[in-house]
DNA sequence: TTTTACATTTTTGAATGCAAAATTATCGAT
DNA sequence: ATCGATAATTTTGCATTCAAAAATGTAAAA
């Protein structure tokens, strides 16, 4: 198994919260599943303590890293930072095709929506999110986007939703595909800002925080 | 030696240019020099492969990575929104203290223009443009930008320099400095953009391109 | 002389082994 | 029984070792 494959097995498990935030990870344990030995296990985990993913403590073991609501409020700052950059690239840069690529996206999102379905919901969310990104044409923005988008997943799309938010969300992402579809940069790139800031509020009032016994659930209400 | 602490040495040595761009990255050497063993080296490597400063080519080795134009253009984009984001921030954020401490490094910068000493002048133009970032308040935005920066620091800080683009510059640094005594986040913003931008060109146009002997030096016009 | 096949050496990537540190278990004193 | 000290166990971090892959060198054939 290759060294990138590695860590991105890895941080897959760490995404789907099988290690709960501040739990240890189980060196012995991995390197079984993985069928390697812990030098590439733990060569990996040093690059997800880069990324934030992993906390490490020297002669203590490895955790998963548990976010803070400053954390989450900071994280959320830089995706702020980073969509309404990628926006405004987007929109000098993206071709018809991309943009009719992601009117269906946004219109398969809203049929789920209606139908009620809110993890293919998040799904197609997220994946217009990222299809505006890589729309930017900019590899660099697109990989730090990965990776701070990695640190807040579980709180962005893990949070319980009220069906009046849940409108209203759809609603700023009619507003998004039609700025895109003008190609209306600053428009597109303020409304993206508006739209996470209002996700962020959602996330920090729902206590997010991962402290031990959070024991965060995909939910509508 | 700790491991965040090799990391950061060989994260000087590349960013000092002691290994240049694609040379290939002498394990024992550094081991001997380090006093540790490959183990521990490696895990660094792949740490820095992941911030993008070290390529690693399976079986063949690792090498100080390359930029290309391309590398550089992206770089400095993702750079600007993480400025542009940093200033908006620090607006709402810096107190009297900061503002002042960051004029008198503009001073220091200034007088440091007039001399000619470009080293000097770089050294402090930098230490501004991080105070700022600082002034965020936003740790987790402080280190998106010190991994982005630290890819293109030596584009940016060992570039050829004219005069009257030099003086620009300092021109431009009046202006940030202004916006940020008045708290005008938007202002700041967009100056801290053009300023970014403007780099980025005096840059690409030196051709800055990290291709096989370009034996970079700091020097004016 | 140039090229190609083969052997040798070096380097890489990963498993194992070992000492130091931390954790857990055990036992005696209160 | 509870607490604290000490011993046993586990875990960590790193050096070393080993197999596989790549690079290098050598020699024979064109």
């Amino acid at each position: 198994m290759l060294h990138e494959e590695v860590v991105g097995r890895i941080r897959a498990i760490l995404l789907d919260g099988e290690i709960t935030p501040g739990a240890r990870i189980p060196e012995r344990e991995l390197c079984d599943r993985l069928q390697i030995s812990r030098t590439p296990l733990r060569e990996a985990l040093k690059v997800l303590a880069a990324e934030g993913l992993v906390q490490l403590l020297p002669h203590r073991g490895s955790r998963a890293a548990k976010l803070t609501d400053k954390d989450v409020r900071d994280l959320f700052e830089v995706c702020q930072g980073l969509e309404a950059l990628a926006g405004e690239l987007a929109c000098e840069r993206i071709t018809d095709a991309e943009i009719d690529a992601i009117a269906a996206a946004h219109a398969d999102m809203v049929r789920h929506h209606r139908e009620g379905d809110l993890i293919q919901y998040y799904r197609g969310n997220r994946a217009i999110h990222e299809a505006i990104v890589t729309a930017a044409g900019n590899p660099a923005l697109v990989a730090l986007y990965a990776s701070v988008t990695a640190r807040i997943r579980r709180a962005r799309y893990v949070t319980p939703m009220t069906p009046q938010r849940w409108a209203f969300a759809v609603k700023e992402h009619e507003a998004i595909l039609n700025a895109l579809q003008r190609r209306d940069g600053a428009g597109l790139s303020h409304i993206l800002r508006a739209h996470l800031r209002h996700k962020r509020e959602e996330v920090l009032q729902a206590g997010f925080a991962e402290t031990e016994g959070n024991d965060l659930a995909l939910r509508i209400a």
